[in-house]
DNA sequence: CTGTTAGCGCCTTCAT
DNA sequence: ATGAAGGCGCTAACAG
């Protein structure tokens, strides 16, 4: 768009004057080629390289209903941890020759509404959302507009469509038995505030069986968060042996405070992160942290929405890839 | 869309009815509210609310011409260096009511030219690229296409349209010139394969006035990659003061095998990075790379976009946005 | 301020 | 295998 000046755009009616052909000859020459004699095709193929034509998608959903995009909502892209499911996503529709069209909600439930609106009226063929969605009118709306949503990194009974994740709670209670099983008892929890890391911390709770010292800190989490959040919870117990973190980067920011303060890792405190970022296995000591398969999550939402444009039935709606505990050298 | 069985959607055409107006003052009120009266607006807001109208942005963008989307083009989503820009290209674009289209080039040049393809098909007011286009052919079409086009990550004197960059040929030289000035001569490189690094390379050998010995991994780098290329290069010469490494991933790679091996850092070996990754300045020593601002370059890009979109024309569409070395532990 | 008319570019339906 | 007509949902352009 945005042609300013120039000639108006090449369409597919140039191309079939060119061609010498109907405008639907030529359609069906470039979409259905198995329609139309090999001479016809010829022709258009040619029609088409002498214009310079290049077919317009919006036109062509209007009237066939697919669009052949997707939306992707995320809460924020430069965090690293969805990085694997949205490439993974994304590199699974482009090969069945979809788009993804981008959004980040912040961790904005109102931003994350607004946003839910503003791709249904792109009119994607799926949505895919980092979480459950959240509010009610949401998923109200996505329900009404007929359109495939996966809902990703978290499971759900009643998912608005389709769900592939993990328990978020079941993470919390793994990080806290591993924990207990250590012999560790005086635990401490840096988290995010953002619901999933929220239900985590509730899982671990809820396994340790009583109050856990615990330091909220506001997404997106980081190093230097991680680093204020060590000394908070060393102000409320200076005796903490071990602290579960909600991501990786805070992780790491309460190792560094850790040994900027002289602490031994694992032996004066151990620490558990989340997500298994990159880094994780090289740092020193090596983090020991909670591995999801994101790639697989991206993967499998792919695949559910394909099946589902295809018209295919999806049997079973809520995937759970699970995670596992990859002990490393921080306990 | 794939709304397979539900009622059919409801449309403008349906709020106009509900609102007691036509279509044109309903689709006013919407998108142009000066132009209609107050109870006209309100009507239709009420008849919005009722029917749970959601507009078509396909069908409106057919007519306006504009499809208020941009599609961005990395060659790798899940490579952290290009994330600052995607992120503040999206924010920009997202605060002035566009959506991007991502697409992921994977450093291959025929894949490039498909998805320019696609995108333009697309019909985006705006596309932004990661390095310059590098075929004739996508050149042109963008040009013919009149779609605003920005290249980033590089300059260029004939941009197909705009770019806003720095200078990798700079860099390389740069790098280069502060070896020296350190007094280090037994030097060695350890880059990628792609256009960006080899230029950066190019500019680092031509600086140092002679060959030097280099390691090629393939894009994109890693950790794992620079472990391999330190390894390669101390058997090409095992003397090697000083290496210059294409990316901080493969830095860090490096610095790992190189401590592996009992060197001392930057007493045995320095090592330079590229790109200032988050946690260049955590590495244990701390990792002198050469900083970009990527955030800078992802936001130039928006408003610039923004500014073409708006019919305003763009008086220097040649942005140099520079490079700074951060001089860190590991020289 | 409001409405009517005419498409945007393509694809579906029905005929040939 | 090909074509003609109609319309997808919306909005410029012109009238009232």
């Amino acid at each position: 768009m945005s042609n300013t000046t120039g000639p108006k755009s090449v369409t597919l009616h140039d191309v079939a004057r060119e061609a010498g052909v109907s405008l639907i000859t030529a359609s069906r020459a470039l979409s259905n080629p198995g329609m139309v004699s090999e001479k016809a095709i010829a022709r258009v193929r040619q029609a088409v390289e002498a214009t310079g034509y290049i077919p317009n998608l919006l036109a062509g959903g209007l009237k066939s209903k697919r669009s052949l995009m997707v939306a992707a909502l995320v809460p924020n892209i430069a965090v690293a941890q969805f990085l694997p499911t949205v490439k993974a996503l994304t590199d699974a529709l482009d090969a069945a020759g979809y788009q993804v069209i981008l959004g980040q909600t912040g961790y904005d439930h109102a931003r994350e509404d607004a946003l839910l609106g503003t791709m249904i009226s792109r009119r994607p063929d799926g949505i895919v959302v980092t979480g459950l969605v959240h509010s009610q009118v949401s998923r109200e709306r996505l329900r009404r507009a007929g359109i495939p949503v996966v809902e990703t990194w978290d499971l759900s009974d009643r998912p608005v469509d389709m769900v592939v994740g993990f328990s978020h709670l079941k993470v919390g209670s793994a990080v806290a038995g591993y924990f207990l099983g250590k012999g560790w008892r005086r635990l401490g929890i840096a988290t995010g505030d953002d619901h999933r890391a929220s239900v985590r911390r509730e899982g671990f709770v809820s396994t340790v069986g009583h109050d856990v010292p615990t330091v909220v800190v506001p997404a997106p989490s980081s190093l230097a968060l991680g680093r204020r959040a060590l000394a908070d919870l060393l102000e409320k117990d200076p005796r903490i042996e071990a602290v579960y973190c909600s991501s990786d980067q805070l992780a790491q920011g309460v190792m560094v405070e850790a040994l900027a303060r002289g602490l031994r890792i694992p032996g004066d405190l151990a620490i558990c992160g989340f997500g298994d970022a990159d880094f994780a296995a090289h740092l020193n000591p090596s983090l020991t942290t909670v591995h999801v398969d994101g790639a697989a999550i991206g993967a499998m939402a792919a695949r559910l929405l394909l099946e589902r444009c295809r018209g295919e039935s999806v049997p079973e709606p809520v995937v759970d890839v699970g995670f596992r505990i990859v002990e490393r050298g921080s306990t």
